[in-house]
DNA sequence: ACGATAGCGAGGTCTAGCCCACTTCGACTG
DNA sequence: CAGTCGAAGTGGGCTAGACCTCGCTATCGT
């Protein structure tokens, strides 16, 4: 039997199985029947455990939905329900816009009270902090502080600043992998004003992340949003428990 | 062998296995060991396969993490990395704090294009508008307007309003299990700032929540938050594809 | 003293069945 | 014609083994 996808793993028959029924499903209608299990078993010449297996998977993933006494069947692709840590530019790019930045600001300074404690570092450390205004289409969004531990990302302000920042991370292998926004809303400063083309007491969003390679504190944020241009869409789930 | 756990249920032993090895972990250390795969085979005199599937569900909730050659372990609870659909009761809760609500208004309306969107329904059909204030430990907090389908809650205003949203929907096996929140940031206006006992231009945060039970829109909830006593907590993951 | 290695126990994968509860649907029956 | 009943097929659960790789450690040989 070729399925396309090449044993390059002795045993692991369920990841077979599991990528043979996903590229089946990947452009199936919602709601449409995956094979049976007992069909797969035929098919694969394998123990109908090890397709329980390799069909968990996908249910766990939400992509397959078993219905006792019926069968096996593609979901409707609810919603990814969880946000996601992306960069201003991902964001930007996934709404269509093209994305822009320019640096306002890029010294050293060290770390108070507060930024310690978010990068868990000691105070007084040494820090990065980069100013830059975000802009998408042309339009100023949102102005975004960046603090960067200079402990954990060494000679940063030496070299040229980087394109990206995930260069960066991607760089050290720190590429965050989870992390935390605190939201909040507040009326613009004069600064913040005039960078963003606001008149002052203009309501705006701010949004700090921490964001985590690991366990390791890797980057603090805090962006300033307009509140005309820039809404926050956040997917929720309840819990299981409490259902 | 007696665990506490009746066997209510015939069949699922791999229940009985893994609200046993739940209740070992609850209060277990992070990082230590959970019994080995085969210790509980010969505990609870079942299949290894048995064990392992029940093992599986406490991986897959994250409270259980497997290595190789050396045994499972009691995973660092990180953090609930979803979002969660909770009310505003249950939040304040969580928080430490007393929940309280004044009903601000109860009235039947119509639906205007934007909320007949919202709730799946048609231009001018009946909707009830309930607005409250919402305190906690007796500070305002927020003003939340919900707006609920008359044809999916028919006679809601007939009775006494519910104690809390939730119930409604849990009599009428309509409770949410997921939604989408937009968020903004906002100046209060004159009838939300007296509300609210702030000052007309003070920040405050929109938060509108669409709550979903299976496919149908439940409830649309649009809350005014001071943004100086509250502050959303979002975690973020990044997904899988783009480690 | 130190390094190589063998053994043990851990999880990872897999087999070839078994019975159960449930849904569906067609055939049979009153 | 309507209702019932059962066969076929589905996923759910389970057994009692098997062999694999990996991490650790104790022991043995140099």
């Amino acid at each position: 039997m070729e399925h396309g996808i090449p044993a390059t793993q002795r045993g692991r028959k369920h990841l077979l199985v599991r990528e043979y029924v996903r590229s089946l499903i990947v452009d199936a209608e919602p709601g449409s029947p995956a094979p049976s299990e007992r069909d797969l078993v035929e098919q694969f010449g394998v123990a109908r455990m090890t397709v329980r297996h390799a069909l968990d998977g996908l249910v766990a993933q939400g992509l397959l939905e078993r219905i006792p006494g019926r069968g096996t069947f593609v979901t409707k692709p609810l919603i990814d329900m969880q946000m996601r840590l992306s960069s201003f530019s991902e964001e930007m790019e996934r709404r269509g816009k093209v994305p822009e930045s320019r640096t306002l600001l890029a010294r050293r300074e060290t770390a108070g009270p507060g930024l310690a404690r978010a990068l868990e570092t000691e105070v007084g450390s040494p820090i990065v902090h980069w100013e830059r205004l975000r802009l998408a289409d042309g339009q100023p969004i949102a102005i975004q502080h960046v603090y960067l531990s200079l402990e954990t990302f060494p000679r940063f302000l030496d070299d040229a600043l980087p394109a990206s920042l995930y260069y960066a991370f991607a760089d050290r292998d720190l590429m965050p992998t989870w992390g935390e926004d605190s939201v909040v809303a507040a009326v613009a400063t004069e600064d913040e004003a005039e960078s963003l083309e606001l008149e002052p007491g203009a309501p705006v969003l701010h949004i700090s992340r921490r964001s985590f390679c690991r366990e390791v504190a890797v980057e603090v944020t805090r962006s300033i949003y307009r509140a005309d241009r820039y809404t926050l869409w956040v997917p929720v789930l309840r819990p299981e428990h409490l259902r």
